[in-house]
This record gives C-alpha cells, structure tokens and sequence, in this order.
DNA sequence: TATATTATTGACCAATTGGTCAATAAACAC
DNA sequence: GTGTTTATTGACCAATTGGTCAATAATATA
C-alpha cells in the first residue's frame, strides 16, 4: 500500500486554531524547497482567505492560493484534503478568536450602558469590521446555500452568541432604568446591522467610494448611529 | 464570410428594459424546437438571475442557465456574447425598474414624515426587498471587485439615486420641524442599512432560522427599527 | 559520511466548461 | 406545395483546474 507522504491532517479537521490573519509569509530569499511542516496550514489558510474573499469559492483558484502562500499546489493538497475543506478551515479559524475578546467587553463593565454601546462597537470595529475577517461575513452571505453546513456553523458560532451579547447589553440598559422595554432580538439586529453592512460593503467595495462621495468614516458612523438609535432623530424637550 | 445566425444583439448592450422577474418559461409541452426571437433575452436573463444569484458568477453554468431558460447554451451565446455580457445584463435589467417606483412614494407625499418613513419602508421592502431582485445586492457585494464597471453602474444607478432619496426624506422632515438637525448622509445609512441588510440575509440564508430562532418578520422588524430611530431606545418625558 | 525518513514538488490526468459553428427545423414568402 | 430565411441546436474544441502521485530534496539519525 502507498502510504505516502506526512499525511498531517486528521481524517476531516485539523484544528490550527492560531489565528491565521497576521502569521507570516515564508521569507522568499532562501533555498528553492522549504521545509515547514508546522507552519504550512496556517500559511496557507491565510493565504486562502485573502484569495477566497476576493474571488469567491468557486472563483478561487487553488494554484493561485497555493503561490501566494509560497507554496506548491500539491502541498496545499497534502494538507487539505479538498477544495471544500479547505474553504471550511478558512471559515472556521476565522471566525472564533474576535468574537470571545469582544465579548469580554460586556461583561465586568462599569459605566453607563449607553458607553458600553458605544465602546462595544468600536471594540468591533477594530477587532474584526475593520479587518480582513470581516471578508468572511461577505464570503458567507455568498456562500451559504451551496454550503449549508458552515452557514449552521456560522448561524451557531458567531450569530447566536453575538446576538446573545447584544441581548445582554440591552437587557442591562433595561434593567437599570436608562432604556424602555423592547423586543431584545430585533433591536439588537436593528442596532448591529449598520455595523456589518458597512463592514461587508467595505470589504465589497474596497477604496472605491463607498455609498457616496467620500469614504464613510467608521468611527463618526458609529456614533452617529448610537446618537440616533439611543435619543432618536426627532426633536426632544430638554429634560 | 460566415455572417450566419440572428445576430440580435446590438455590439454590447442590448435594451431589453422589461421587468424579468416574472416573465414566463417557454410552454414545455410544445414541439422541440421552438422559435421565440423576441422572448428570449428576457427568459435568458431571468433564468440567468436565478442561477446567478444562486452560485455567484463564477460557480454559475451556462448550460444550466440555458436550462432553465428551456433553451440550449448555444441559444444563450447567440443573444448573448460572452457570459460577463450576460452577467451585466441581468444586473442592469434587475436594476432600474423598482427604484423609480419607490422615489414617486416620496414626492407628492402629504402626510408627516414619520409616516412617510414608515410607507417607504414597506413598500421597498415589497417591492425589491422581497423579491429576486434583492439577490442583485447579494450579488454584486461579492463581484463588485471582479467588475468594477458593474459596481460603479450599481454605484450611479441604485446607491447614489437612493441615497439622494433618503436625503430627501430626512430634510423634509427637518424642514417640517419634525427632526432635528443631523448628517444627513450618514443618518440616511444608518436608517436605511439594516433594511439592505436582512434583505441580503434573507437572500443568503433562505428560510433557515435567520438570525435566530423564528424567522424576522419584515413588518415587525421595520416598524421597530423606524421607532427606535425616531424615538430612541431611552425613556422620554411624556410631552 | 552514509542511510533513512518525509515534506515538497511539478508533471500529469480527467472532468468541467466557456465558447464556436455547420447542420437543422421552424417560420415565412411565393 | 417549393424555396428562402433564420432561430435553434448539439457536437465539438481548447483552456482551465481540482486533484494525484512518483520523484526529489531537505532533515534526522547513526
């Protein structure tokens, strides 16, 4: 029986779980064959998603991920069995760190919630809306269909407990006076929702304008949207 | 030379300005060989909408597409030159038709803006957030970099028009003394966004659980959206 | 240094698919 | 009917590409 070569991967997950969005490329100088098992997956994944962000799954081309990772095609094989899996580790290394660290934010925070707001959503920004991760959000509103098993992964990995985190932040305004009651699920995507479309239309749209003349700033978004969504736009008597 | 079949299509862009979305397949009972000169480019473009939007550009099929349609893929390239061309055609066909009927909402409105709001949101929603077409939004937030032209059409077409609107609603209402002063840009963003973007959701997912749970009814969600954005989530002195 | 191990490679294969075109069948003219 | 026109077709081509695997070069070991 050929039992070939390192075979690395267990039988469908191989869990790198590092995330992938600053590890570096293999320096280009050095001999013609590198030798780096361990970093490989990581290298290549990156490498993936930035293609797969910019093509699609079916646009991207395996040769072309495999040359921005300094790679062979062939290796990019041996670590991933298929295509598929490949996209699927893309999504999933992707996906998990951000979202504990914003969490952390809720939790333990002091002031008014309308500053948790406010600073929980610039927290995002940074920390995902504003980076390559957020390509993942666009790569899945595409891909979903053709992939229902990531889309639950998705629907159970980073929607439901962001969806819980809002609801979370709500149900702390509520319970100290500062909101009224509402529907937490649905004013929590009212709430969310501008934050990643405008992430998603970035990613999308790039430097070229986007929705008009110049380039939305993220920061004057965000407050604007927390201003409106939390005293709304009409007129208030001064209190 | 070989100046052989229909030749229908004018050099690149051929006019044909109806609204596809329900125009009807091709009888399938009939004879084999159907001749339809005039029907097809409107069956093409619709089918090719479907699969389009369905696998994106590149995962898309001529041949399904042409499937669809009730046509052979040679059919497809006699009105069609190339599958880009098709690509365009179905987003500039998909594109004019709602937009117009939804400005006329605003003009002539008597009522007050909060209520004009409001109609306008629904109507949108039945108009294009409810229907393929939305799938046009999907599409292009992942092509957009793979046809810049495309992207700068939808930018002129769709964005810049509607967005011009919503400025057009949020100043009547500051005129009228119903708001206060705002950017008027970003607030039309913020107001707006989150429509766009459970129509894109609603797209991507289907009817999966969207979000979470029970599926978002568009009534409901728009409704909460607009209060919060008008009154805010905090408490308000009654007036 | 000599030998064994294994990560990496690139030539290769088979399947897919965008696109072509001579043949053909439907309509039309008479 | 007969002949002409033309919309439609499906076999076909060439290029692309996901995936394979024996050969190879980098280590590890002795």
């Amino acid at each position: 029986m050929s039992q070939s070569p390192p075979a690395n991967h267990s039988p469908t997950a191989p869990n790198h779980q590092t995330d992938t969005r600053q590890s570096a490329l293999p320096k280009p100088g050095a001999r013609v064959r590198s030798r780096r098992k361990e970093a490989r997956p990581n290298e290549i994944v990156a490498a993936a998603l930035a293609e797969f962000v910019d093509k699609g799954f079916a646009g991207a081309n395996v040769q072309a991920i495999a040359k921005r990772a300094g790679v062979s095609k062939g290796t990019v094989f041996v670590y991933f069995e298929t295509k598929q899996d490949l996209f699927k580790a893309v999504v999933r290394d992707n996906i998990a760190a951000p979202l504990n660290t914003w969490r952390d934010v809720t939790r333990n925070y002091r002031g008014s919630t309308r500053d948790l707001i406010v600073q929980s959503m610039h927290q995002w920004w940074t920390d995902v809306g504003s980076t390559p991760a957020a390509g993942i959000s666009k790569l899945l509103m595409q891909e979903a269909a053709n992939f229902p098993e990531l889309a639950q992964f998705y629907q159970e990995e980073v929607v439901a407990p962001g969806m819980s985190n809002m609801r979370d932040i709500l149900q702390r305004g509520i319970d100290l006076g500062e909101f009224r009651v509402m529907d937490l699920d649905i004013t929590g995507m009212n709430l969310f929702s501008p934050l990643l479309f405008l992430a998603m239309w970035q990613q999308a749209m790039g430097d070229k304008q986007p929705i008009c003349g110049p380039a939305i700033d993220a920061r004057q978004f965000i407050d604007n949207h927390v201003s409106l969504m939390l005293d709304g736009m009409c007129h208030r008597p001064a209190i």
